[in-house]
Formats: structure tokens, C-alpha cells, sequence
DNA sequence: GTCGTGCGTACCGCTGAATGGAACGGCGGG
DNA sequence: CCCGCCGTTCCATTCAGCGGTACGCACGAC
């Protein structure tokens, strides 16, 4: 894990010689791992180095707290798509951060920061503060001690506005985000809720700020996670 | 790993015990080994067991072979989709299989046996034959030599036949696929090719063998492939 | 041409960490 | 009520991982 954890979100490769100096190893014990990881195919032998390999892929999308979800929601996500023609996304609650689980992008949309398998801080994101609006009060307070980092010149830092934007999402049953953590972009988002009425994900579509308008969309984005939602509470 | 492999495909969750009988580890050494995996959240504990966690998705989702087509594609197949309103796969070639990287489902489609990150024989789905047409021939000949095993009525399963398809494909550059893994559901596929035409993945389209016509998509599926290609041979 | 550097690879003695047997408390079913 | 299975902890033995060292090679500077 210290050499596969080595590899940053959006490096291809490295040599030998980086891991061992990234992880602190001697480069012969940084061999002789990389030669067990690469017999199980966790990571792969390029002609510049190792980059990680493709049983990590298969290992990860057997995960079950991504792949039920996923596949519940799915149809629905496509159909949200179709419907607004905006890129759309689907991401679960992870401490005070937002992972994303699936997106479908169109093309010539706007180029947003979230990736799936990636991550994001939830005071920014609207699926962030969809789930927010219906968690534990721990998790708000978690998410309050931990800081509200400024990630664009809109994002909510003041601890009072966010709670009260947080009643109004769980009012609204949509939450909306303006450049707040990427100017230029706005998104719409919809808590997919548990029997308890806890979110256990989110739905969202994200687009240019001046082309697309929240009102217009956000009963399709509410539909679709209320579709999901429904999905997961069984054929009850 | 010998531990995460135990997981079946489809198996949520094992209790410490289970997994202890299926490695023939003894029980305190799993005990231990899961702890450590625990801390690093490739596992995760659960009332009745564990299960796989969370940070092996994440590192799944950074793995390069799958990250940068799926990134590439994805545009197309939501473009292919919406065309076609059929079920949408993305998937690479890897050995004797094919690994799927991308689904698109629609609701109330047929239910396929494929799976994000889920592996299928490459000479008896749309997707395998339209890659192994494109394909050096020792991977024909690894094919052939693996045996064309059986899955479904009309599998083909004489090499001869194979070879003779192949042929066809690399004429029309579509692949077809008529309730050969599945009964009474039939596929239309065509190959991404890299810049010495060699396939590095494939498209597809999936969907009720008596409701889909593969003569009305055969284009829609060529010209998805095709823009996948283009992008990926990048902006030359 | 020649040196210097950084790379991947291989060897091997030492040591500390992984192993698994044994034992225990808790729980549920027969 | 007791038996069996589960998860957990402890601990002595041993063996496998560690990393210092060294080698061949490719490349660039001088």
C-alpha cells in the first residue's frame, strides 16, 4: 500500500527509482515488492517505469458500497441525462468529503474537477451539501471543525450560512451550488435518503453557470434520486 | 491478497472465519492480516463480517489503462446512448477475456451478464470478437488454443467459423453478436483502433435479439468507435 | 573519448516481524 | 443446558523480508 498509495491521482508511471524515494524503501526492497505487486497484476511493467494495474480496477468495482449503488442507479442517471443533457453525477458521503461515483459527461460540456473514484470537500459540491442537509449532526459538525477551506471566490466559509442554507435544502429537497467550487459552474443536486430518511448518496447535474437554470431542473434531478431511493428501499 | 480474492464477484460480505477456511490461513493470522487491511481501508468491518472498502475503489479508479479510455469515450457512449436507447459498453481486451470498463443502462432493458469491472470470454460477445479481428494473431491463435467453450446455444465454437467471422468483421469493421453468451439477447459492436490499427478497446450496443435491429445501429456504433479513435490518437 | 550519474537488477547475512497453535469469552441453536 | 462456532488475544518459534553492497548499462557533459 506504501508503494500503490505513492502514485498521486493523475500520475500515469513512475520508475523504480521515484517509488523507492517517494516511500523511503531501499530501492532493492522497492524491487522486490514491485515484483510480488506486478505477479498479481496490481501493477503493471511499462518500457519507463510501473504504473498500477488492472486487477486493482477489477478489485474495486466489486466493492459493495459502490456497486449496488451504481447499478440501482443507473438507469436513472441516464435517463436524468437525457433530460437535461448536463453532465451528471453520483456520489456517496466519506467523513467530510464527497466520493464520486459515476459521472456522465457530455461532450463540449464544462470541464468540472471531480473524477470518478476522486474526491471532494462537501461544503463546496452540491451533492455535498445534499447529503449534508440529511446526515447525523456529527457529520455537519465533523465538516465544521475540519474547516471550511475557500475553494473559489463563492464557496461558503461561514459556518452560520451553511447551516442555515442546510435548512433550506432539507425544505427544498434540492440543494444548489454557484461557483463555489469552480467559477463558471453551477450544479443542482438531490440526497438519495435510506428508511430513515438518511442520505446515503447523491445525484447532481453540473453545467455552465449562465446556461443552465437550476429551476428548470431541479424537479428532474429530485425525481431521479427519489427513483433511486425507492430502488434501494426494495421491491417493498 | 490472497485474502481480497477470496471475495467472490458477487459476495458482499464473509465473516473472519470463512475467509480463514477458504486462504487456509489460520484464524488468528486472518485475524491480523484483516486488521491491517482494515487500517488501511481496503477492507471494511461489518456486523456480520467484512467486506471490501471503499479505498480500493478509489484506487481502481486511477488505474491508467482503464482511466484514460473510459475519460476519452465517455462523451461517445453517452452520444451512443441517446441514439440508440440500448444498453452501452466500453471494454478492453486482456488475454483470452475482455474486461468491461463502462456500462450505459437503460431502464427496463434485457439484464446482461456483463459488469463494470467484470471479465467475459472474448469469442462469444460483440464486443470480444469486433477486438480479436483487430487483434495481433497470436491472440486469435491463444483464443482458439484456450477452446471456444459453450455458453449459450448459438455460441460459436468451430474455429474455422471464428476465423471466417473475423474475417468478415475486419471487411465491415462491426461485429455482431446473436445470442452467442445469452439467449434472447443479441450485440452490436465495433473496435477503437490505435494508430498502427491494432484494437486497444471496443463499443457496443446490447439489447432484446427481437427488438433490436443491428442493421440500424451498425453506423451509430462504427462512428462512436471511430470518435473514440480519433480523440485517442489526441489532437494531431 | 571518457568520465560521472542515475537507472534497473542481483546477491546475501542478519534480524525482527509474521506465523499459527492454544486458550478464552460470548452467542445461538439443538 | 450444553455443545459448537465465532471473534479475539497471547506468545514462542522460525523464516522471510530488509537493505547494504555491488554490477552492468544507457545517457549526457565535458
Amino acid at each position: 500500500m506504501t508503494l500503490l498509495t505513492a502514485f498521486r491521482p493523475d500520475e500515469v508511471e513512475l520508475s523504480l527509482a521515484e517509488l523507492a524515494r517517494r516511500t523511503g524503501m531501499a530501492k532493492s526492497t522497492a524491487h522486490r515488492l514491485l515484483r510480488e505487486l506486478t505477479s498479481w497484476d496490481l501493477v503493471e511493467r511499462t518500457p519507463g517505469g510501473v504504473r498500477l494495474g488492472m486487477r486493482l480496477f477489477e478489485l474495486g468495482s466489486q466493492v459493495p458500497r459502490q456497486r449496488g449503488l451504481r447499478e440501482a442507479a443507473a438507469p436513472f442517471l441516464a435517463d436524468l441525462f437525457e433530460a437535461t443533457h448536463e453532465t451528471v453525477h453520483l456520489a456517496i458521503p466519506d467523513g467530510v468529503e464527497v466520493v464520486y461515483l459515476q459521472k456522465l459527461e457530455r461532450r463540449g460540456g464544462p470541464k468540472v474537477p471531480s473524477r470518478v473514484g476522486g474526491r471532494l470537500p462537501a461544503h463546496c459540491t452540491g451533492v455535498g451539501k445534499a447529503m449534508l442537509a440529511f446526515a447525523p449532526p456529527e457529520r455537519l459538525e465533523a465538516v465544521l471543525a475540519a474547516g471550511l477551506r475557500r475553494r473559489a471566490p463563492r464557496t461558503v466559509v461561514a459556518p452560520g450560512l451553511l447551516r442555515q442554507e442546510l435548512a433550506e435544502i432539507r425544505e427544498r429537497g434540492v440543494a444548489l451550488e454557484h461557483e463555489e467550487s469552480t467559477v463558471g459552474i453551477t450544479c443542482v443536486a438531490a440526497p438519495i435518503l435510506d428508511a430513515e430518511g438518511m442520505a446515503v448518496a447523491a445525484v447532481s447535474i453540473t453545467g455552465w453557470v449562465n446556461r443552465l437554470d437550476p429551476a428548470r431542473f431541479a424537479s428532474a434531478v429530485r425525481t431521479a434520486a427519489l427513483g433511486v431511493s425507492r430502488v434501494l428501499r426494495g421491491p417493498s
